[in-house]
RNA sequence: GGGCCUGUAGCUCAGCUGGUUAGAGCACACGCCUGAUAAGCGUGAGGCCGGUGGUUCAAGUCCACUCGGGCCCA
C-alpha cells in the first residue's frame, strides 16, 4: 500500500512528522553508524557566538552544509558533524554586564574579576543548555549537526589546545609586545584587531574642520605673520597637536584671502593671509589672490602657535614640537595639504613621533576620555559614546566653539561623510590610540600563506582569488591581546626584566606556584582554588625562575584566535585524540558567509599555516547576504528584516532551503521574495513531485502494486521506459558531478528540470493510459517499476537539500528491502549501460516533432480533438526514418494524427537551402566570411546535392572561387511544395490538414464524448458508473454521432444512446451547432 | 580613493572557451487537452543584453572608458 497524500497535505506539519521520525529512529546516528570505516569527508562548523540569535541568514549557510554533508554520506562517505560554540569574547561579557548592571569597565575590577568570569561562564552554559533559539532552530531546519557532543570554546581542554598553539607560535619568534597605535574600542577599552575591525566600518558624518594658525617664526619670510590652513575630521585630537607635517615637493601657497561673514545680523568682510597647498585652493571662500608659491620644503621649520594651551610643550628638549615637519603621507587629495599631527593619536603621527623626537602626549584614557591635562575638556568623552545606560555627547563640537572664540576656526561644517570603523559589539566609533600590545608577526608567514591559499577550491572562485587573496598580500601583525576578561587568557608570563617564557600546557602550568591573596605561594593543587585556566585563577600562578619572578602578562587573547583554533582544539589536540585530528585535517568542506572572510576563513587559515604548513580546508562555499526583494539590506532599523521561524511555518523549511538554493547561486546577493517560495518551489517543483507521487499512488494502490514484485529487467521494459531510466542516469550523473564541483545552484535547478520536463510533463503524462487501462501485464508493472525507481532517484537528488519532503515521499515508496530512510541510502552510481544517448537523442527528437506539429495545429485553427490523416517529415537517410519510426506512436497519439509519413530529401518534394556554419567557416574565410556566406545561403538544390555528394563545391563570386565543403553548411530542408510547413534545429514538420468525411465524424465524436465526459463530472458521477444518453442535434451531426455510436459509449461508459427528436436537455455547443442532450445513471 | 561582484523580457534568472533570429520559469493575453482534474499542454505579446568607444569577417560574450546597484577595504 502506498500512502495516499491526505487532501489537507501541508509542508510544515508533514516536516513536524518527520522530525519525529528521524528522532525516534535515530537516523542522523544511524545514518554514521552505517558509515563506519567508510572514508571520511571531513566537515568543520563555524562556531557561531553562543548568545546570538538566528536568523534567516544563517539558513544560507546551514543548508550548504547541510546539503553537503548530506550528499556525501549518500555517497559513501563517513561525515562527523560536530557543532561547536563560541563561547569566549566581548559579546558574553556584554551580554553579562547588562545583567549585572555593570556599565563600565573599571566596575568589574571593583566587581570582582572571579565573579565576573563566572557570571559569563553560567552564562554561556546556560545558554547552550537552554532550548534556545539555536537547539531548536537547528533541528527545525533539519539542520543535522551532533549538538550534544558540541566543542565548547571556554573548557579548559580547549584553553589548553589553545595554549599548545600559542606556545608554538611564541616559540617560533612569532609572538611579541609592542607599543603601537591600535584600534581601541573606548567604552569597553580594548583594542580590536584588524579582521574586527573590519566588521565593524559604516557610513558617518564627522565634522569637517579647516582652522589655521599663526606663524610665529619661519624661515620663509614671505609667510612671516600668515596662517597655516590645516585640516582635520576629529577635532578631539588637537588638543594633543604636536607638530603639522607637508609633503616636501608639494606646492603651496601663500594667498590674500577677501570673505564675507555673517556676524549676527550684520556681514563683514575679512581677510586673512593663509598658507596651503595649491591643489586645495578650492577649499577656500571669497576672493583668492596667490602671493607666493614655494614647495613644502621651503617652510619646514616653520613654528606655529600651539592650537590649545593645556599640554605643556618644552621646545628645547622637542625643538621639533610645534613646528611644521616633512611627512611622506601628505597628499592632496582631501584637506588642505597641511597635515596635523597628534602622535598618540594615529600611525603616521606616531612614527613621525620616533623620527623628530616629538613629545608624547596621550590626555585622553584608553575609555576615550580626556584626562585632567585637556583643561575644560576634561572628563569629557572625545566622540559620542553609547553605554548601556547612557549616551555621552562627544566634545568635538565644544571643541570646534572653543576655537571659533579663539579666532583659530576657518570654516568648519559637520558634513564629511565617509566609512569609519565601529565596534563590532558596541557600535561606539572606534578611536586610534597609543598602547602596550601584543602581536602576532603575522606578515612574516604571508607568502607561504598566500601559496597554500592555491590549493583551497574556492566557491566562488573570485573569493579566493579576489577579496581573500589580496587580504593576504597585504596581511597586518594580528594585534592579539585584548584587556578584557573573560577569554583564553595569554600564556605569557614576564619578570621585571622583561625576560618572559610561554606556557603551553596544564603540566608546564602545574611548574608554578599559586600565590595566594595574602601574598603566600603553594604548590598549585595545594592552593584550594578550583582549577580554571582562566581569569582571575591564572592571574595568581606565579614561577620563580633564577631567583627571579614571573607574572603573567594581564591581557587576553583575541577571540577569533579560539575559534581559528578549532581544528585541533576541538580534539583536544596533541594532549588527546592525535589520529582523529590527523584524520580529519585539513577539512574537506567547510561553508559560511562572506563576513567571515577576514574572520573565521582567515584565522583558521593564518594558524593553520603557521602551525602545519597547510591550509585549514580544502574547498569551501562562502555564502553573500540576503537581501530584501527590493535589494537593500536587512536591517532592524529598516524594518525590512524577516524572521525565519514565520516563514518555515509558513511554506516548510524545505522549501526555503530549496528557494535559497535554487532562486539564484548562494555566493550572489539573494533578493529574498517571499512570493518566490510559493511560486516557483511549492506551486511549481514541489507541487509536481508530490502529484507525480500521488498519480503513481493512486493507480499503483489500485492495482495492488507492492514494489516488491520481481524486477523487470531493462531491457524487456518498453522503449519510453528506458528513456526515463536513461535520463534519470544521466541526470544522476551530471547531478554528482556538479555537486562535487560545489555547484549547487546548477544541481537543483538540474533536478528540478528533470522532474517538471521529463518525468512529469512527458513520462507520466505520455504513459497514463497504462497505469489505468487493460491488464495486469508485465507492460503494467513495468510502468509501475519504471516510475517508482524513477521517483527513488529523484529523491536521491532531492534529499540533500531538502530532506523532509524526500524522506516523507520516500517512506510511502519504500520497499521491504529498502534502508529505512532515504538518508541512509547510498546513492544510485549512474550506469553506463542504462545511459542510452542515442535514445535519448531520439526522444528529443520526438518531442521536438511533437512541438512542431502542435504549432502547426495552431496556425491552422485546427483543435487537437480533430484527427488528422498524417504528418510528413523529411529524413535524410534511412537511420534518421528508423530514429523516428521508434517513437512513431508516441508522436501520432501526441498529437492526434493517423500517421506520419516520410520523405525522402532527394524526391524534389522538398525544398532544401543551405544555411553557412560560422564557426567551422569563419575561421575558414577570415575578412571574406560574409559575402561566402551570402553565396551559401543562395546554394541551389543542385549545388546542395553537389556538396552531398562529392562533399566539396566550388562557388564563384566576383573571379573568385571558393571551395565549401560539407563542414561549411547545414543543410535544411524547410519547404515542401503546397504544405504548411515548421521548422526548428534542422527538423522539418508538415501537416496534412485536409478533413475527409470520416475525420470529420471521428472528431465530431471526440467533441461529443469531451462534452459527455464533462457532464459526467459536473453531474457528480463516478468514474465506473455506467450512463444512458439521450440527445437531439442536427442532421449532420447526428449522422456523425451514429457513425461513431460504438466510439462514443465505450468512451463514455454509456450503455444506451438515444436520438430524441423532441429533447429538451442541456444545450451544447459542438462545431457551431447546438445539441441538446440529458444523461442519467443507470 | 582601491578591490571584488553585479546590470539580459514586468519579476527571478540561463546564456560554455566570441559564430549571426538572445533563452527559461513566473506573471499577462489567447487557445488546447481532460480517467493526475481547484491539475496538464501550447501559442502569443513583451528585449537598442545599462551607456559610449574599440578589437574582430563576427560581440550579450573580449578590451577601454563611463553610469547605476551591492559588498569589502583604505
Amino acid at each position: 500500500m502506498f500512502l495516499p497524500l491526505s487532501d489537507d497535505f501541508s509542508y510544515p506539519s508533514i516536516e513536524l512528522e518527520v522530525l519525529d521520525f528521524w528522532h525516534k529512529e535515530q537516523t542522523f546516528a544511524q545514518s554514521l553508524l552505517d558509515r563506519e570505516g567508510a572514508p571520511t569527508f571531513t566537515f568543520y562548523e563555524g562556531p557561531p557566538t553562543v548568545n546570538g540569535q538566528p536568523g534567516l541568514h544563517h539558513l544560507i549557510a546551514r543548508t550548504l552544509k547541510d546539503m553537503m554533508c548530506r550528499y556525501k554520506t549518500m555517497r559513501g562517505y563517513y561525515v562527523a558533524r560536530r557543532a561547536g560554540w563560541d563561547t569566549h569574547g566581548l559579546p558574553v561579557e556584554l551580554a553579562v554586564e547588562k545583567e549585572l548592571g555593570l556599565t563600565q569597565k573599571h566596575q568589574i575590577d571593583s566587581f570582582g574579576v572571579a565573579k565576573f568570569n563566572n557570571a559569563c561562564k553560567t552564562s554561556v552554559y546556560n545558554n547552550i543548555g537552554m532550548a534556545t533559539g539555536w537547539r531548536s532552530f537547528t533541528e527545525r531546519t533539519g539542520y543535522w549537526i551532533d549538538l550534544d557532543s558540541a566543542y565548547i570554546t571556554c573548557t579548559n581542554n580547549y584553553i589548553e589546545s589553545v595554549w599548545w598553539a600559542l606556545k608554538k607560535f611564541f616559540d617560533k619568534g612569532l609572538i611579541h609586545r609592542g607599543f603601537r597605535i591600535v584600534p581601541q574600542s573606548p567604552t569597553i577599552e580594548t583594542p580590536l584587531s584588524s579582521h574586527e575591525l573590519s566588521l565593524g566600518y559604516r557610513e558617518v558624518k564627522d565634522p569637517n574642520c579647516y582652522i589655521k594658525l599663526r606663524v610665529l617664526s619661519t624661515p620663509y619670510a614671505p609667510i612671516e605673520g600668515a596662517e597655516l590652513v590645516v585640516w582635520t575630521t576629529t577635532p578631539w585630537t588637537l588638543v594633543s597637536n604636536t607638530a603639522l607635517a607637508v609633503g616636501e615637493d608639494i606646492e603651496y601657497v601663500l594667498v590674500r584671502n577677501v570673505r564675507t561673514l555673517k556676524q549676527g545680523d550684520s556681514k563683514v568682510e575679512v581677510e586673512n593671509r593663509l598658507v596651503l597647498a595649491s591643489a586645495r585652493l578650492g577649499v577656500l571662500d571669497g576672493d583668492v589672490e596667490v602671493l607666493a608659491t614655494f614647495t613644502g620644503r621651503d617652510i619646514l621649520g616653520t613654528v606655529y602657535e600651539q592650537i590649545f594651551p593645556y599640554l605643556h610643550i618644552d621646545r628645547d628638549e622637542h625643538p621639533n614640537a610645534l613646528a611644521v615637519l616633512p611627512g611622506n603621507f601628505v597628499s592632496t587629495a582631501d584637506g588642505s595639504g597641511i597635515v596635523h599631527l597628534a602622535p598618540a593619536f594615529g600611525a603616521d603621527d606616531y612614527e613621525m613621533l620616533k623620527k623628530f623626537n616629538l613629545p608624547f602626549m596621550q590626555p585622553v584614557t584608553p575609555g576615550g576620555r580626556f584626562t585632567a591635562e585637556a583643561g575644560e575638556f576634561a572628563g569629557r568623552t572625545v566622540k559620542t559614546f553609547t553605554y548601556p545606560d547612557r549616551v555621552e555627547e562627544g566634545a568635538d563640537k565644544d571643541i570646534v566653539i572653543a576655537l571659533k572664540r579663539a579666532d583659530k576656526i576657518y570654516r568648519s561644517s559637520n558634513d564629511y561623510v565617509h566609512s569609519y570603523p565601529h565596534c563590532w559589539r558596541t557600535d561606539n566609533p572606534i578611536i586610534y590610540y597609543a598602547r602596550n600590545s601584543w602581536f602576532i608577526n603575522s606578515p612574516a608567514y604571508k607568502d607561504r600563506m598566500i601559496e597554500l591559499n592555491k590549493e583551497i577550491k574556492w566557491q566562488p572562485a573570485e573569493i579566493g582569488s579576489g577579496r581573500f587573496g589580496h587580504w593576504l598580500e597585504d596581511v597586518k601583525e594580528w594585534n592579539l591581546s585584548r584587556d578584557r576578561y573573560w577569554g583564553t587568557p595569554l600564556p605569557i608570563w614576564l619578570n621585571d626584566d622583561g625576560e618572559m617564557f610561554a606556557i603551553g600546557s596544564i603540566a608546564e602550568l602545574m611548574e608554578g606556584l599559586y600565590e595566594k591573596p595574602d601574598g603566600t605561594r603553594v604548590p598549585i593543587a595545594e592552593c584550594a582554588e578550583e582549577f580554571d585556566l582562566h581569569r582571575p585563577f591564572v592571574d595568581q600562578v606565579v614561577f620563580e625562575r633564577d631567583g627571579k619572578t614571573f607574572r603573567r602578562t594581564h591581557e587576553i587573547v583575541d577571540v577569533w584566535f579560539d575559534s581559528g583554533s578549532m581544528p585541533f582544539a576541538q580534539f583536544h589536540y596533541p594532549f588527546e585524540n592525535k589520529e582523529l585530528f590527523e584524520q580529519s585535517f585539513p577539512a574537506d568542506f567547510i561553508a559560511e558567509g562572506i563576513d567571515q572572510t577576514r574572520g573565521w576563513f582567515y584565522t583558521l587559515h593564518n594558524i593553520s599555516t603557521a602551525l602545519f604548513d597547510k591550509p585549514a580546508f580544502k574547498s569551501i562555499i562562502v555564502n553573500d547576504m540576503i537581501l530584501d526583494k527590493t535589494g537593500r539590506k536587512m536591517s532592524k532599523s529598516r524594518g525590512n528584516t524577516v524572521n525565519a521561524f514565520e516563514i518555515i511555518s509558513r511554506y516548510g523549511a524545505d522549501a526555503l532551503r530549496w528557494y535559497l538554493l535554487v532562486n539564484n547561486p548562494p555566493w550572489k546577493p539573494t533578493l529574498f521574495n517571499e512570493e518566490d517560495i510559493k511560486h516557483t518551489v511549492l506551486a511549481d517543483f514541489f507541487r509536481t513531485l508530490r502529484e507525480t507521487y500521488k498519480f503513481f499512488a493512486l493507480y499503483a494502490n489500485i492495482d495492488g502494486f507492492s514494489g516488491n514484485e520481481d524486477i523487470i529487467p531493462l531491457a524487456e521494459r518498453p522503449e519510453i521506459d528506458r528513456w526515463i531510466m536513461s535520463k534519470l542516469h544521466s541526470t544522476l550523473r551530471e547531478y554528482q558531478e556538479l555537486m562535487d564541483d560545489l555547484e549547487v545552484t546548477r544541481a537543483t535547478r538540474l533536478v528540478q528540470e528533470f522532474v517538471i520536463n521529463d518525468v512529469s510533463n512527458w513520462y507520466v503524462r505520455r504513459n497514463r493510459r497504462r497505469f489505468w487501462k487493460g491488464e495486469h501485464d508485465s507492460e503494467k508493472l513495468a510502468a509501475y517499476q519504471t516510475l517508482r525507481e524513477t521517483l527513488l532517484g529523484v529523491l536521491q537528488m532531492t534529499a540533500p537539500v531538502s530532506p523532509f519532503l524526500s524522506e516523507y515521499l520516500f517512506q510511502r515508496l519504500r520497499n521491504n528491502s529498502e534502508p529505512t530512510s532515504i538518508h541512509l541510502m547510498l546513492m544510485t552510481t549512474p550506469d553506463d549501460a542504462t545511459i542510452d544517448i542515442d535514445l535519448e537523442r531520439r526522444m528529443a527528437r520526438a518531442q521536438l516533432i511533437v512541438f512542431l506539429s502542435r504549432s502547426l495545429r495552431e496556425r491552422a485553427k485546427i483543435r487537437t480533438r480533430q484527427p488528422l490523416r498524417r504528418i510528413l517529415v523529411p529524413v535524410r537517410s534511412a537511420q534518421e526514418r528508423r530514429d523516428i519510426q521508434a517513437v512513431e506512436s508516441i508522436i501520432a497519439e501526441e498529437v492526434n494524427v493517423k500517421g506520419i509519413e516520410y520523405v525522402s530529401d532527394d524526391t524534389g518534394i522538398v525544398q532544401r537551402s543551405a544555411k553557412p556554419n560560422f564557426k567551422v567557416m569563419g575561421k575558414k574565410f577570415g575578412k571574406e566570411t560574409q559575402q561566402v556566406a551570402n553565396l551559401i545561403r543562395s546554394m541551389s538544390s543542385e549545388q546542395i546535392a553537389e556538396v552531398e555528394n562529392r562533399g566539396t563545391v566550388e562557388l564563384a563570386m566576383n573571379d573568385a572561387t571558393y571551395t565549401i565543403e560539407t563542414a561549411d553548411i547545414e543543410i535544411v530542408s524547410e519547404d515542401i511544395e503546397g504544405w504548411l510547413v515548421a521548422t526548428q534545429s534542422g527538423t522539418t514538420v508538415a501537416l496534412d490538414t485536409e478533413i475527409d468525411a470520416v475525420l470529420l465524424n471521428e472528431g465530431t465524436a471526440r467533441e461529443f464524448v469531451n462534452r459527455i465526459q464533462t457532464l459526467r463530472k459536473d453531474s457528480g458521477f463516478d468514474v465506473t458508473d455506467r450512463i444512458a444518453v439521450q440527445y437531439n442535434a442536427p442532421d449532420e451531426l447526428h449522422a456523425a454521432i451514429m457513425a461513431m455510436r460504438d466510439y462514443i459509449c465505450d468512451e463514455t461508459l454509456c450503455t444506451e444512446l438515444r436520438y430524441e427528436a423532441s429533447l429538451d436537455g442541456i444545450a451544447l455547443d459542438i462545431n457551431d451547432s447546438v445539441v441538446s442532450v440529458t444523461i442519467r445513471k443507470v
